[in-house]
DNA sequence: AATTATAAAATTGTGTACAATTTATTTCAT
DNA sequence: ATGAAATAAATTGTACACAATTTTATAATT
Protein backbone atom coordinates (compact mmCIF):
# COMPACT_ATOMS: atom_id res chain seq x y z
CA UNK A 1 0.00 0.00 0.00
CA UNK A 2 2.96 2.30 0.50
CA UNK A 3 5.89 3.18 -1.67
CA UNK A 4 8.14 4.50 1.04
CA UNK A 5 7.61 1.57 3.39
CA UNK A 6 9.34 -1.01 1.33
CA UNK A 7 11.47 -1.88 4.31
CA UNK A 8 11.00 -5.45 5.40
CA UNK A 9 10.95 -4.60 9.08
CA UNK A 10 8.04 -2.21 8.58
CA UNK A 11 6.20 -4.86 6.67
CA UNK A 12 6.94 -7.40 9.38
CA UNK A 13 5.93 -4.98 12.12
CA UNK A 14 2.57 -4.23 10.53
CA UNK A 15 1.91 -7.84 9.72
CA UNK A 16 2.63 -9.16 13.19
CA UNK A 17 0.77 -6.29 14.81
CA UNK A 18 -2.32 -6.93 12.71
CA UNK A 19 -2.20 -10.64 13.41
CA UNK A 20 -2.13 -9.99 17.13
CA UNK A 21 -4.77 -7.29 17.19
CA UNK A 22 -7.18 -9.26 15.04
CA UNK A 23 -6.73 -12.23 17.32
CA UNK A 24 -5.36 -14.48 14.60
CA UNK A 25 -2.49 -15.69 16.72
CA UNK A 26 -3.13 -18.05 19.57
CA UNK A 27 -1.99 -16.18 22.69
CA UNK A 28 -0.08 -19.21 23.87
CA UNK A 29 2.19 -19.50 20.88
CA UNK A 30 5.69 -18.22 21.18
CA UNK A 31 6.66 -15.80 18.47
CA UNK A 32 9.96 -17.14 17.23
CA UNK A 33 12.07 -15.16 14.85
CA UNK A 34 12.72 -18.15 12.67
CA UNK A 35 9.13 -19.19 12.08
CA UNK A 36 7.98 -15.63 11.42
CA UNK A 37 10.87 -15.13 9.03
CA UNK A 38 9.88 -18.26 7.14
CA UNK A 39 6.24 -17.33 7.04
CA UNK A 40 6.94 -13.85 5.69
CA UNK A 41 9.72 -14.97 3.41
CA UNK A 42 12.29 -12.59 4.83
CA UNK A 43 15.28 -12.99 7.09
CA UNK A 44 15.37 -12.85 10.88
CA UNK A 45 17.04 -9.46 11.03
CA UNK A 46 14.00 -7.34 10.16
CA UNK A 47 11.79 -9.66 12.19
CA UNK A 48 13.93 -8.91 15.20
CA UNK A 49 13.51 -5.16 14.70
CA UNK A 50 9.77 -5.58 14.40
CA UNK A 51 9.50 -7.67 17.56
CA UNK A 52 11.67 -5.21 19.46
CA UNK A 53 9.28 -2.43 18.55
CA UNK A 54 6.20 -4.42 19.45
CA UNK A 55 7.82 -5.35 22.72
CA UNK A 56 8.41 -1.74 23.65
CA UNK A 57 4.80 -1.05 22.74
CA UNK A 58 3.76 -3.70 25.21
CA UNK A 59 2.03 -5.99 22.73
CA UNK A 60 4.65 -8.65 23.10
CA UNK A 61 6.40 -9.74 26.24
CA UNK A 62 9.06 -12.40 26.40
CA UNK A 63 8.33 -13.30 22.80
CA UNK A 64 4.73 -14.06 23.67
CA UNK A 65 1.59 -12.09 22.96
CA UNK A 66 0.76 -9.96 25.93
CA UNK A 67 -2.90 -10.06 26.80
CA UNK A 68 -3.48 -7.31 29.33
CA UNK A 69 -5.15 -8.40 32.54
CA UNK A 70 -7.76 -6.28 34.25
CA UNK A 71 -5.04 -4.83 36.40
CA UNK A 72 -2.93 -4.03 33.37
CA UNK A 73 -5.90 -2.29 31.80
CA UNK A 74 -6.47 -0.26 34.93
CA UNK A 75 -2.82 0.75 34.98
CA UNK A 76 -2.91 1.83 31.37
CA UNK A 77 -6.06 3.83 31.88
CA UNK A 78 -4.63 5.45 34.99
CA UNK A 79 -1.84 6.81 32.86
CA UNK A 80 -4.29 7.92 30.20
CA UNK A 81 -6.36 9.68 32.84
CA UNK A 82 -3.34 11.61 34.05
CA UNK A 83 -1.99 12.54 30.63
CA UNK A 84 -5.19 13.00 28.66
CA UNK A 85 -6.85 14.74 31.58
CA UNK A 86 -4.01 17.23 31.56
CA UNK A 87 -4.22 17.53 27.79
CA UNK A 88 -7.94 18.29 27.93
CA UNK A 89 -7.38 20.99 30.51
CA UNK A 90 -4.54 22.50 28.51
CA UNK A 91 -6.60 22.42 25.33
CA UNK A 92 -9.33 24.56 26.82
CA UNK A 93 -6.91 27.48 26.71
CA UNK A 94 -4.62 26.80 23.81
CA UNK A 95 -6.39 24.71 21.22
CA UNK A 96 -6.25 26.09 17.69
CA UNK A 97 -9.38 26.99 15.79
CA UNK A 98 -8.65 24.33 13.24
CA UNK A 99 -8.19 21.61 15.82
CA UNK A 100 -11.45 22.52 17.45
CA UNK A 101 -13.21 22.15 14.12
CA UNK A 102 -11.70 18.73 13.58
CA UNK A 103 -12.69 17.77 17.09
CA UNK A 104 -16.28 18.75 16.37
CA UNK A 105 -16.16 16.73 13.18
CA UNK A 106 -15.15 13.65 15.16
CA UNK A 107 -18.23 14.08 17.29
CA UNK A 108 -20.41 14.36 14.19
CA UNK A 109 -18.98 11.21 12.67
CA UNK A 110 -19.58 9.56 16.02
CA UNK A 111 -23.26 10.27 15.56
CA UNK A 112 -23.63 9.34 11.91
CA UNK A 113 -20.69 7.24 10.75
CA UNK A 114 -20.25 3.56 10.15
CA UNK A 115 -18.63 1.41 12.80
CA UNK A 116 -15.28 1.68 11.09
CA UNK A 117 -15.60 5.43 10.71
CA UNK A 118 -16.54 5.74 14.36
CA UNK A 119 -13.53 3.66 15.37
CA UNK A 120 -11.29 6.08 13.54
CA UNK A 121 -13.13 9.20 14.71
CA UNK A 122 -12.84 7.98 18.28
CA UNK A 123 -9.12 7.59 17.87
CA UNK A 124 -8.83 10.98 16.22
CA UNK A 125 -10.81 12.69 18.96
CA UNK A 126 -8.39 11.65 21.65
CA UNK A 127 -5.40 12.11 19.38
CA UNK A 128 -6.27 15.72 18.56
CA UNK A 129 -6.58 16.62 22.22
CA UNK A 130 -3.30 14.93 23.05
CA UNK A 131 -1.46 16.62 20.22
CA UNK A 132 -2.85 20.03 21.06
CA UNK A 133 -1.25 19.75 24.48
CA UNK A 134 1.95 20.64 22.63
CA UNK A 135 4.07 18.11 24.45
CA UNK A 136 5.65 15.61 22.06
CA UNK A 137 6.67 13.39 24.94
CA UNK A 138 3.07 12.96 26.00
CA UNK A 139 2.11 12.26 22.41
CA UNK A 140 4.83 9.62 22.28
CA UNK A 141 3.76 7.91 25.46
CA UNK A 142 0.15 7.73 24.35
CA UNK A 143 1.23 6.59 20.91
CA UNK A 144 3.19 3.76 22.47
CA UNK A 145 0.10 2.53 24.27
CA UNK A 146 -2.09 2.65 21.16
CA UNK A 147 -1.86 -1.01 20.35
CA UNK A 148 -3.39 -1.93 23.68
CA UNK A 149 -5.77 1.02 23.76
CA UNK A 150 -7.03 -0.25 20.43
CA UNK A 151 -8.38 -3.35 22.13
CA UNK A 152 -10.47 -1.26 24.49
CA UNK A 153 -11.68 1.03 21.72
CA UNK A 154 -12.80 -1.92 19.65
CA UNK A 155 -14.84 -3.22 22.55
CA UNK A 156 -16.40 0.12 23.34
CA UNK A 157 -17.32 1.02 19.78
CA UNK A 158 -18.40 -2.36 18.47
CA UNK A 159 -20.50 -3.11 21.49
CA UNK A 160 -21.91 0.39 21.44
CA UNK A 161 -21.21 1.66 24.90
CA UNK A 162 -24.00 4.07 25.88
CA UNK A 163 -23.25 7.80 25.96
CA UNK A 164 -19.86 7.34 24.33
CA UNK A 165 -20.39 10.03 21.74
CA UNK A 166 -22.42 12.23 24.07
CA UNK A 167 -19.43 12.33 26.43
CA UNK A 168 -17.17 13.35 23.58
CA UNK A 169 -19.60 16.11 22.81
CA UNK A 170 -19.57 17.40 26.37
CA UNK A 171 -15.77 17.41 26.42
CA UNK A 172 -15.74 19.25 23.12
CA UNK A 173 -18.16 21.83 24.49
CA UNK A 174 -16.11 22.36 27.63
CA UNK A 175 -12.97 22.93 25.58
CA UNK A 176 -14.79 25.29 23.26
CA UNK A 177 -15.97 27.38 26.18
CA UNK A 178 -12.46 27.46 27.66
CA UNK A 179 -13.49 25.60 30.81
CA UNK A 180 -10.32 23.65 31.52
CA UNK A 181 -11.29 22.23 34.87
CA UNK A 182 -14.54 20.88 33.46
CA UNK A 183 -12.87 19.47 30.37
CA UNK A 184 -10.38 17.64 32.54
CA UNK A 185 -13.05 16.26 34.85
CA UNK A 186 -15.20 15.11 31.93
CA UNK A 187 -12.24 13.44 30.28
CA UNK A 188 -11.40 11.59 33.47
CA UNK A 189 -14.94 10.33 33.88
CA UNK A 190 -15.11 9.44 30.21
CA UNK A 191 -12.00 7.30 30.42
CA UNK A 192 -13.15 5.65 33.61
CA UNK A 193 -16.38 4.61 31.92
CA UNK A 194 -14.48 3.31 28.92
CA UNK A 195 -12.37 1.24 31.25
CA UNK A 196 -15.22 -0.23 33.22
CA UNK A 197 -17.19 -1.06 30.09
CA UNK A 198 -14.16 -2.70 28.51
CA UNK A 199 -13.50 -4.81 31.56
CA UNK A 200 -17.09 -6.00 31.63
CA UNK A 201 -17.27 -6.77 27.93
CA UNK A 202 -14.04 -8.56 27.20
CA UNK A 203 -14.66 -9.27 23.53
CA UNK A 204 -11.79 -11.33 22.24
CA UNK B 1 20.23 -9.50 40.31
CA UNK B 2 23.35 -9.33 38.20
CA UNK B 3 22.98 -11.96 35.54
CA UNK B 4 25.38 -13.05 32.89
CA UNK B 5 25.54 -9.68 31.24
CA UNK B 6 28.27 -10.79 28.95
CA UNK B 7 26.03 -9.95 26.06
CA UNK B 8 27.69 -7.60 23.66
CA UNK B 9 24.63 -5.46 23.20
CA UNK B 10 24.42 -4.80 26.94
CA UNK B 11 28.06 -3.88 26.96
CA UNK B 12 27.56 -1.62 23.98
CA UNK B 13 24.47 -0.04 25.49
CA UNK B 14 26.19 0.81 28.74
CA UNK B 15 29.31 2.04 27.02
CA UNK B 16 27.53 4.36 24.63
CA UNK B 17 25.19 5.58 27.34
CA UNK B 18 28.07 6.43 29.65
CA UNK B 19 29.94 8.19 26.89
CA UNK B 20 26.94 10.37 26.17
CA UNK B 21 26.05 11.14 29.77
CA UNK B 22 29.60 12.00 30.72
CA UNK B 23 29.79 14.32 27.74
CA UNK B 24 32.66 12.48 26.12
CA UNK B 25 31.03 12.45 22.73
CA UNK B 26 30.79 15.64 20.75
CA UNK B 27 27.07 16.28 20.29
CA UNK B 28 27.60 16.96 16.62
CA UNK B 29 29.09 13.61 15.74
CA UNK B 30 26.87 11.07 14.11
CA UNK B 31 26.84 7.73 15.86
CA UNK B 32 27.46 5.28 13.07
CA UNK B 33 27.10 1.59 13.64
CA UNK B 34 30.31 0.81 11.85
CA UNK B 35 32.58 3.14 13.77
CA UNK B 36 31.13 2.13 17.15
CA UNK B 37 31.49 -1.52 16.22
CA UNK B 38 35.13 -0.97 15.37
CA UNK B 39 35.83 0.97 18.51
CA UNK B 40 34.27 -1.68 20.74
CA UNK B 41 35.62 -4.58 18.76
CA UNK B 42 32.26 -6.19 18.17
CA UNK B 43 29.97 -6.46 15.19
CA UNK B 44 27.25 -4.07 14.12
CA UNK B 45 24.40 -6.31 15.18
CA UNK B 46 24.63 -5.72 18.93
CA UNK B 47 25.47 -2.06 18.31
CA UNK B 48 22.22 -1.74 16.45
CA UNK B 49 20.28 -3.18 19.39
CA UNK B 50 22.00 -0.79 21.76
CA UNK B 51 21.27 2.25 19.62
CA UNK B 52 17.64 1.20 19.24
CA UNK B 53 17.27 1.10 23.00
CA UNK B 54 18.98 4.44 23.50
CA UNK B 55 16.79 5.91 20.82
CA UNK B 56 13.62 4.79 22.57
CA UNK B 57 15.02 6.27 25.76
CA UNK B 58 15.35 9.55 23.97
CA UNK B 59 19.09 9.89 24.37
CA UNK B 60 19.72 9.45 20.68
CA UNK B 61 17.68 10.81 17.83
CA UNK B 62 18.39 10.19 14.17
CA UNK B 63 21.70 8.59 15.14
CA UNK B 64 22.79 11.78 16.85
CA UNK B 65 23.04 12.61 20.51
CA UNK B 66 19.92 14.32 21.63
CA UNK B 67 20.61 17.32 23.83
CA UNK B 68 17.31 18.36 25.33
CA UNK B 69 16.36 21.99 24.80
CA UNK B 70 14.67 24.04 27.50
CA UNK B 71 11.35 23.17 25.97
CA UNK B 72 12.20 19.48 25.95
CA UNK B 73 13.14 19.71 29.61
CA UNK B 74 9.87 21.40 30.43
CA UNK B 75 7.97 18.70 28.58
CA UNK B 76 9.77 15.96 30.43
CA UNK B 77 9.16 17.60 33.77
CA UNK B 78 5.51 18.13 32.94
CA UNK B 79 5.17 14.39 32.56
CA UNK B 80 7.10 13.80 35.77
CA UNK B 81 4.82 16.24 37.57
CA UNK B 82 1.75 14.36 36.44
CA UNK B 83 3.05 10.87 37.13
CA UNK B 84 5.16 11.47 40.22
CA UNK B 85 2.57 13.82 41.66
CA UNK B 86 0.03 11.04 41.36
CA UNK B 87 2.50 8.55 42.82
CA UNK B 88 3.15 10.76 45.84
CA UNK B 89 -0.56 11.11 46.48
CA UNK B 90 -1.10 7.38 46.13
CA UNK B 91 1.82 6.65 48.43
CA UNK B 92 0.31 8.59 51.28
CA UNK B 93 -2.30 5.88 51.60
CA UNK B 94 -0.63 2.71 50.43
CA UNK B 95 3.10 2.93 51.02
CA UNK B 96 4.58 -0.01 52.89
CA UNK B 97 6.34 0.41 56.20
CA UNK B 98 9.58 -0.77 54.68
CA UNK B 99 9.42 1.65 51.79
CA UNK B 100 8.76 4.52 54.16
CA UNK B 101 11.89 3.59 56.11
CA UNK B 102 13.97 3.54 52.95
CA UNK B 103 12.49 6.86 51.95
CA UNK B 104 13.55 8.35 55.27
CA UNK B 105 17.01 6.91 54.79
CA UNK B 106 17.31 8.71 51.48
CA UNK B 107 16.57 11.97 53.25
CA UNK B 108 19.24 11.23 55.85
CA UNK B 109 21.84 10.47 53.23
CA UNK B 110 20.83 13.70 51.55
CA UNK B 111 21.89 15.51 54.69
CA UNK B 112 25.12 13.67 55.41
CA UNK B 113 26.32 11.79 52.34
CA UNK B 114 28.97 12.50 49.77
CA UNK B 115 27.98 14.00 46.46
CA UNK B 116 27.90 10.59 44.85
CA UNK B 117 25.82 9.16 47.67
CA UNK B 118 23.42 12.06 47.42
CA UNK B 119 23.09 11.55 43.69
CA UNK B 120 22.05 7.98 44.30
CA UNK B 121 19.83 8.78 47.27
CA UNK B 122 18.08 11.41 45.22
CA UNK B 123 17.38 8.87 42.51
CA UNK B 124 16.22 6.32 45.06
CA UNK B 125 13.90 8.78 46.75
CA UNK B 126 11.92 9.38 43.59
CA UNK B 127 12.19 5.77 42.52
CA UNK B 128 10.70 4.44 45.75
CA UNK B 129 7.70 6.73 45.47
CA UNK B 130 7.13 5.79 41.87
CA UNK B 131 7.38 2.08 42.56
CA UNK B 132 5.05 2.26 45.53
CA UNK B 133 2.36 3.59 43.23
CA UNK B 134 2.02 -0.04 42.16
CA UNK B 135 1.69 0.75 38.49
CA UNK B 136 4.43 -0.95 36.46
CA UNK B 137 3.56 1.16 33.42
CA UNK B 138 4.29 4.35 35.30
CA UNK B 139 7.53 2.86 36.55
CA UNK B 140 8.43 1.99 32.98
CA UNK B 141 7.70 5.43 31.63
CA UNK B 142 9.77 7.10 34.32
CA UNK B 143 12.53 4.56 33.84
CA UNK B 144 12.63 5.37 30.16
CA UNK B 145 13.21 9.03 30.94
CA UNK B 146 15.99 8.35 33.43
CA UNK B 147 18.85 9.03 31.08
CA UNK B 148 17.66 12.56 30.52
CA UNK B 149 16.48 13.07 34.09
CA UNK B 150 20.02 12.16 35.10
CA UNK B 151 21.30 15.31 33.47
CA UNK B 152 19.01 17.45 35.60
CA UNK B 153 19.82 15.55 38.76
CA UNK B 154 23.53 16.01 38.19
CA UNK B 155 23.05 19.75 37.87
CA UNK B 156 20.85 20.02 40.93
CA UNK B 157 23.03 17.93 43.21
CA UNK B 158 26.46 19.01 42.10
CA UNK B 159 25.56 22.68 42.15
CA UNK B 160 23.80 22.24 45.46
CA UNK B 161 20.37 23.61 44.78
CA UNK B 162 19.06 25.17 48.02
CA UNK B 163 16.34 23.34 49.96
CA UNK B 164 16.65 20.23 47.79
CA UNK B 165 16.85 17.85 50.73
CA UNK B 166 14.49 19.86 52.87
CA UNK B 167 11.83 19.46 50.22
CA UNK B 168 12.37 15.73 50.17
CA UNK B 169 11.92 15.76 53.90
CA UNK B 170 8.63 17.61 53.68
CA UNK B 171 7.34 15.18 51.07
CA UNK B 172 8.41 12.29 53.25
CA UNK B 173 6.59 13.80 56.22
CA UNK B 174 3.43 14.34 54.23
CA UNK B 175 3.41 10.74 53.06
CA UNK B 176 4.10 9.49 56.56
CA UNK B 177 1.13 11.42 57.91
CA UNK B 178 -1.10 10.10 55.10
CA UNK B 179 -1.71 13.55 53.67
CA UNK B 180 -1.99 12.69 49.99
CA UNK B 181 -3.06 16.07 48.69
CA UNK B 182 -0.15 17.75 50.45
CA UNK B 183 2.35 15.13 49.27
CA UNK B 184 1.20 15.67 45.69
CA UNK B 185 1.38 19.43 45.94
CA UNK B 186 4.84 19.33 47.52
CA UNK B 187 6.09 16.94 44.86
CA UNK B 188 4.81 19.20 42.11
CA UNK B 189 6.52 22.24 43.60
CA UNK B 190 9.68 20.25 44.20
CA UNK B 191 9.89 19.17 40.57
CA UNK B 192 9.13 22.65 39.33
CA UNK B 193 12.03 24.01 41.35
CA UNK B 194 14.32 21.27 40.08
CA UNK B 195 13.36 22.22 36.57
CA UNK B 196 13.89 25.94 36.97
CA UNK B 197 17.22 25.45 38.69
CA UNK B 198 18.39 23.05 36.00
CA UNK B 199 17.43 25.44 33.24
CA UNK B 200 19.33 28.27 34.92
CA UNK B 201 22.44 26.22 35.62
CA UNK B 202 23.03 24.34 32.40
CA UNK B 203 26.23 22.59 33.42
CA UNK B 204 27.45 20.68 30.42
C1' DA C 1 6.84 -42.44 40.20
C1' DA C 2 9.61 -38.50 41.09
C1' DT C 3 13.92 -36.31 40.65
C1' DT C 4 18.12 -35.41 38.73
C1' DA C 5 21.49 -35.73 35.09
C1' DT C 6 22.45 -35.85 30.24
C1' DA C 7 21.69 -35.28 25.46
C1' DA C 8 19.14 -33.25 21.67
C1' DA C 9 16.65 -29.65 19.65
C1' DA C 10 15.20 -25.15 19.22
C1' DT C 11 16.08 -20.43 19.62
C1' DT C 12 18.54 -16.36 20.15
C1' DG C 13 23.05 -13.74 19.76
C1' DT C 14 26.83 -12.43 16.85
C1' DG C 15 29.80 -11.89 12.82
C1' DT C 16 30.20 -11.01 8.09
C1' DA C 17 29.09 -10.29 3.24
C1' DC C 18 26.51 -7.88 0.15
C1' DA C 19 22.43 -5.00 -1.45
C1' DA C 20 19.79 -0.83 -1.02
C1' DT C 21 19.71 3.63 0.36
C1' DT C 22 21.33 7.91 1.86
C1' DT C 23 24.80 11.39 1.95
C1' DA C 24 28.76 13.70 0.21
C1' DT C 25 31.57 14.98 -3.72
C1' DT C 26 32.59 16.01 -8.28
C1' DT C 27 31.42 17.43 -12.81
C1' DC C 28 29.24 20.20 -16.00
C1' DA C 29 26.22 23.69 -18.12
C1' DT C 30 24.59 28.13 -17.43
C1' DA D 1 30.60 31.26 -9.11
C1' DT D 2 25.81 28.83 -8.86
C1' DG D 3 22.92 25.24 -9.20
C1' DA D 4 21.64 20.78 -11.31
C1' DA D 5 23.01 16.33 -12.54
C1' DA D 6 26.04 12.54 -12.16
C1' DT D 7 29.02 9.87 -9.51
C1' DA D 8 31.42 8.15 -5.54
C1' DA D 9 31.52 7.22 -0.69
C1' DA D 10 29.42 6.22 3.49
C1' DT D 11 25.89 4.14 5.98
C1' DT D 12 22.07 1.39 6.89
C1' DG D 13 19.15 -2.77 5.68
C1' DT D 14 19.02 -7.65 4.82
C1' DA D 15 20.45 -12.41 4.38
C1' DC D 16 22.74 -16.12 6.07
C1' DA D 17 26.18 -18.95 8.63
C1' DC D 18 27.65 -20.30 12.90
C1' DA D 19 28.21 -19.85 18.08
C1' DA D 20 26.11 -19.41 22.58
C1' DT D 21 22.32 -20.08 25.16
C1' DT D 22 17.90 -21.72 26.49
C1' DT D 23 14.39 -25.03 26.23
C1' DT D 24 12.76 -29.57 25.62
C1' DA D 25 13.14 -34.37 25.54
C1' DT D 26 15.37 -38.56 27.08
C1' DA D 27 17.80 -41.46 30.14
C1' DA D 28 19.39 -42.79 34.67
C1' DT D 29 19.11 -42.93 39.63
C1' DT D 30 16.75 -43.05 43.82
Amino acid sequence: MKKKDVHSYTYAYEYIRDQILSGKIDPETKLTETSLAEKLGISRTPIRSAIAKLEQEGLIKNKRIFIPSSIDMRNIFQVRILLEGYAAKYCANFITENALLRLRECVDIGHNGTTEEIMNANYQFHQIIVEEANNPLITDIIERMQSIIYLARKTVVQQKRPFLIEEHELICNAIESHNGELAEQLMIEHLQKDLEFSLNHISN
